[in-house]
DNA sequence: CAGTGAGCGAGCTTCCGCTTGACTT
């Protein structure tokens, strides 16, 4: 019988830990938290010093009863969960749980997953961080009151379902603010001029260091050159260097995989999941960029390996992210010398990106040599200058190079002629072109990851998780938008001749960009309204220096959390009393023809346009797509065009319109899809009645069987294939079995079988 | 499943952080 139980968080930490202590250790997990405040209402008794009503979870009924029985058959409990706050939490909870009594427990703890590591927490235990509980437990309750306060609101206000938290609510503000401040953008555009000279053979595109503001003022300059003879004027060889950047953190991981690999947040976590679980990578929600001596000194050796000493430079990095809270190591691989693992292949394109970061983090600088060279005339009090970059040695550039999210990268030349002052350069061309600046950009899934950390919202357990929600809620969505195109000028001086076009040029392109719903504007603006201080940027961050202080023993939790409540609360009151419901409203313009405003709201059925007060008010919802604060009048025009009525048919009206699956026309109270290439602003009457007929005639034709022994049981062919419906429920057919001749027997067989 | 937009009302929804499976299509 083993004398000692040590419990941790997760259960592949579990399995770890176990090999390296001996066989007097029973090692288990206990799946993150164990106890969390009551489902069913608030949780907190609020009028009685804000005591916490914690329950057990129907799905941790069963991991805690079996620690139970384990914990009463061993001398010694050790209580191994994370060095943080949620960590110290666990550990009490476990406590109180487990009924451990203060002589049979022990609290340790080790932030990397090493034999030394854990032997010297074995041998240096502490007892439970009250203090630290207790911060955490008024973390926990002031999200309980945060969320639970104002959701209920939002249903009361605007709709049922929706949701408000201290994250998410300011993370869809982040959103909205965002597409506010593209929307405001205005773009001007400046000519840009560059030349393209021979020096010494060698061709140099380089770039005027002026722009002008209009294409005359390009051209008077470019008029000017005509005559021209250039020489080199100048050539500058700077020294630089490029550092590797630190290993993966959980934000940093889901912002390189996005924009490498192409893949979203919750997939990024997914597959990181997987590789911890096989272990072949440290664990994956961390916010450190540290790593274990362990780790420095076999990369170390594997980097001196393969790439030599000179490419070798030990480095520890400093975590700067606000809030973070190290209770593990940063993301690397468990064992260096597996550069390939076997695993799926996204999993491996995962690795291998975790790998070499974890690698490059700890090789030498690159050095750069950068040149600049300028080329001038007398005459013009301008010069037309070139940066080359020379990588004199690559150092960490051989195995990664970090991406950005920058999406205009300035083109450099990599090598430049060899060139003295006052080399001629000989004139090949000088283009000037129209360049626009451009608008912010909008979030990413990772990019907003990036943010919410910037400002501590959210734990790297919780960004995937959040930005699901966001989505789900219809606060958000990710799209892709097709880019527009507009006319820039340009002009051209070759040989003394200058000419002047006109080109195309794509922009506004977006793929799987965040932009918000009219949901998301309507419940943010309500939010921001009325709670200023949760939605305000820094909210977290001042609450964060509060538990702080508590954790530090200097504030009492439920003195804390009173003083916020206090305030909160009578907002949350006032707002419950007021007699209207939010108010969202939008006046976009006049109707052309009958001048009355034409009106942008919410209502139950989501965004709609509305002119009221004519004749016959009309009434249109928006598109999915469309947004309540960015669509234009012309826009609101075309949805008033529908329905339109074509004429009649057996006794009844043609009638066109959009509906949620497209546009359809509808007769008799039948609904027919319109095809593709049919437009519902112009289709006519008799392309309408072609729609009609045919599909008449499809279902006329369409397969079905039934028996007179089971008339509730139907053979079909659907989309994925003959199948059977019975009793509202579909079961699929093999292929071994004709539709055409299947008996009832074999029916009914199929249904057994998958019962 | 495709219309609608005033108001009533039963019973439901909801937070953030810590962890994994167990499910169906």
């Amino acid at each position: 019988m083993e004398n000692n139980l040590v419990i941790v968080e997760s259960p592949a930490k579990a399995k770890t830990i176990k090999r390296f202590l001996g066989d007097d250790f029973i090692v288990k997990s206990s799946y993150g938290h164990i106890r969390d405040l009551s489902k069913k209402n608030l949780g907190i008794d609020v009028d009685n010093g804000f005591t916490p009503e914690y329950e057990i979870p129907a799905d941790k009924k069963k991991v805690v009863s079996e620690l139970k029985k384990l914990a009463s058959q061993v001398k010694t409990v050790w209580l191994a969960s994370d060095e943080d706050r949620e960590g110290e939490a666990i550990s009490w909870h476990l406590s109180e749980v487990l009924k451990l009594k203060e002589s049979s427990y022990k609290r340790i703890v080790f932030h990397e997953i090493t034999k030394d590591a854990i032997q010297n927490a074995i041998d240096n235990p502490r007892s439970i961080d009250l203090n630290l509980v207790n911060a955490q437990q008024a973390r926990r309750i002031l999200d309980r009151l945060v969320g639970f306060k104002l959701s209920p609101l939002l249903w009361k206000k605007i709709k049922p379902s929706l949701s408000a938290g201290r994250v998410q609510s300011v993370s869809v503000k982040l959103i909205v603010e965002r597409e506010r401040e593209i929307n405001a953008f205005k773009s001007k555009s400046e000519y840009k001029v560059f030349g393209f000279f021979i020096i010494n053979g060698i061709s140099v595109k380089s770039e005027l260091n002026k722009k002008f503001k209009t294409k005359q003022e390009a051209a008077v300059f470019l008029e000017s050159l005509k005559e021209e003879s250039f020489h080199v004027a100048d050539l500058v060889k700077k020294p630089g260097k490029k550092s590797p950047a630190p290993p993966f953190t959980t934000s940093t991981l889901q912002q390189e995989a996005g924009r490498k690999l192409g893949m979203s947040v919750a997939q990024t976590m997914k597959f990181a999941q997987g590789l911890y679980e096989n272990g072949h990578i440290t664990y994956m929600r961390t916010d450190s960029v540290n790593l274990s001596s362990l780790a420095i000194n076999t990369i170390k050796s594997e980097i001196v390996k393969s790439f030599g000493v000179e490419y070798s430079k030990v480095r520890q990095f400093q975590t700067k992210t606000k809030g973070a809270q190290e209770a593990h190591e940063a993301i690397r691989p468990t064992f260096v010398n597996a550069e390939n693992i076997e695993m799926g292949k996204q999993e491996q394109r995962l690795y291998d990106l975790i790998w070499k970061r974890a690698v490059a983090s700890q090789m030498s600088d690159a050095k750069i040599e950068k040149t600049i060279l300028t080329v001038n005339n007398d005459k013009n009090n301008v010069s037309f200058i070139t940066t080359g970059e020379i990588v004199s040695f690559d150092g960490f550039l051989k195995l990664y190079m970090e991406s950005s999210d920058d999406e205009t990268t300035e083109e450099k030349q990599s090598s430049l002629p060899n060139a003295k002052i006052n080399d001629e350069a000989i004139v090949e061309r000088v283009e000037s072109f129209e360049k626009y600046d451009q608008p912010p950009y909008r979030y990413t899934e990772a990019s907003l990851v990036k943010k919410m950390e910037e400002l501590g919202i959210g734990r790297p357990s919780t960004y995937a998780p959040t930005i699901s929600t966001i989505q789900q809620r219809d606060y958000v969505v990710k799209e892709s938008r097709p880019p527009k195109i507009r006319v820039i000028g340009s002009l051209t001086l070759t040989k003394g001749n200058l000419t002047e076009t006109k080109l195309d040029e794509k922009f506004g392109g977006e793929a799987n960009k965040l932009f918000p719903t009219s949901m998301g504007v309507v419940v943010t603006d309500y939010l921001a309204g009325h709670f200023e201080e949760i939605l305000d940027y820094n909210f977290t961050a001042q609450i964060e220096e509060k538990f702080d202080h508590i954790a530090d023993g200097d504030v009492t939790w439920t003195d804390m959390i009173a003083k916020f409540y206090k305030g909160f609360n009578v907002k949350v009151e006032a707002s419950l009393k007021e007699k209207e419901n939010s108010k969202w409203e939008r006046e976009l313009g006049k109707h052309p023809q009958t001048g009355l405003p034409i009106i942008l709201k919410i209502g139950k059925y989501g965004p709609y346009a509305s002119v009221e007060g004519g004749e016959k008010p009309l009434y249109a919802s928006l598109r999915k797509n469309q947004n309540i604060e960015s669509i234009t009048i012309e826009e609101v025009l075309d949805l008033f065009r529908l329905p339109r009525t074509l004429g009649e048919y057996e006794e009844d009206q043609v009638i066109v319109a959009l509906g949620k699956y497209g546009p359809y026309v509808k007769n008799n109270g039948a609904f027919y899809a319109l095809q593709k290439t049919d437009d519902p602003y112009t289709v006519s009457l008799e392309r309408a009645l072609e729609i009609i007929e045919e599909k008449k005639k499809n279902v006329k034709e369409a397969f079905s069987r039934s028996f007179d022994e089971m008339p509730g049981l139907k053979v079909l062919k659907g989309r994925y294939g003959p199948y059977i419906s019975y009793e509202k429920k579909n079961y699929r057919i093999p292929k071994s079995l004709d539709p055409e001749l299947i008996t009832l027997d074999e029916c009914k067989n199929i249904i057994e079988k998958k019962k």
